[in-house]
DNA sequence: TTACTTACGAGTTTCTTACGAGTTTTTTAA
DNA sequence: TTAAAAAACTCGTAAGAAACTCGTAAGTAA
């Protein structure tokens, strides 16, 4: 992500004046060490590098006040949280790896999981294929979602029922699971987007 | 893709501006590196080169505007080329457009298609994925390629023969091609990775 | 109260885009 | 081979948008 001379500046100042202080610069700080006649300019800069994802604003971290600003780096990744199997716990990785993807989908609520098995094939998802998930715990009908019940983590599709939840694999030989309200039962997510690799 | 010289000096500079500056030039820098006297000869050449595939025009990139120019590297997209389909020529964009990809993907010999119609579903790509090309002129037999056979261009297995080439659908509806010497017969590339959008 | 951040309104400057018209070089077809 | 047509390249200007600026006032947490 290139920014404008001016705003490259901008985060330089934070940058170097965070790590020779360790602590952010204040507005009026960040005004007078780059030459800024007013706090209205400094409040601009932050709310834009704020919008392009480079600068954040940040709790409790400043000396006498609340907010601040700080840095963030973005890396076009998303962490391969593990792999999922129909009718298996969800093996969650020890080292987390991480996988590159469309700087689009990068976002924090983001993340991977690797498919195991056919559970989804005629919905043409196979093994070894990476969905990318967004972690939210509510879903369309129809939608594709990870879904937890009783500490079984499956991906299918999601049906609302008047009485509960039906979860649709897309493959005759698996059953439709349906999560009555005594189930446990937890949604992880409803699915972005897929990557398959070739070789 | 070859260039005029004077295109190829154009891109040249903006080449090596943005890796000294790192950032991309003006319209008047270009102007002024150049020796250029009108910013509409300089626009004319963006325009030139954007329709050609070479340049780009980016968001909130450059010094003062939002949209500037840059080089197809470094910004995560490959150009969607067009349209492929079992038993169609290839259908090209007119208005090349541009699709995010993971960052490894990024190499000025990739491209992207979107696929039509069901004639791999069974090796689960279906209608509207975006499939990763390497343009190449040999492929490993069984990989996924995109060949052109007397101006048809289609994706399927290729699997060399004795006396020719073989190219395999996967989807038993679909016949396999037997390719002959006489055949018009090129390869446009091998697939490298699948990307699916869910919404 | 004090030391900040946030919000508003209204500039100025810098840069892109659009337009219309011209010249030079290369390709095409008689 | 040569003239006509097309493509490559040039210019200058003006409109408009984005980037950047200012000053002040109101809000907020220690």
């Amino acid at each position: 992500m290139h920014l404008s001379p001016k705003k490259q500046r901008f985060v330089d100042f934070i940058r170097t004046f965070t790590t020779d202080n360790d602590r952010p610069p204040t507005f009026i700080e960040i005004m007078e060490g780059l030459d800024i006649r007013s706090l209205g300019t400094v409040n601009w800069y932050v709310n834009e590098l704020e919008k392009e994802g480079v600068l954040k604003r940040m709790k409790g971290y400043n000396g006498k006040r609340a907010l601040s600003v700080l840095e963030q780096k973005m890396d076009n990744t998303l962490p391969l949280l593990g792999i999922i199997a129909a009718g298996y716990p969800l093996e969650v990785f020890e080292n987390r790896e991480f996988l590159e993807v469309p700087p689009a989908y990068q976002h924090p609520d983001n993340y991977i999981l690797q498919v195991r098995g056919d559970s989804m094939i005629e919905d043409n998802i196979q093994d070894g294929d990476y969905v990318i998930i967004r972690r939210q715990d509510e879903a369309n009908r129809g939608q594709k979602v990870v879904a937890y019940v009783n500490d079984e983590a499956t991906l299918k599709r999601y049906y609302p029922t008047d009485d509960g939840i039906e979860l649709h694999p897309r493959n005759p030989d698996y059953d439709i699971i349906r999560v009555s309200p005594e189930d446990d039962f937890r949604l992880g997510g409803v699915v972005l987007g897929l990557m398959r690799k070739y070789n």
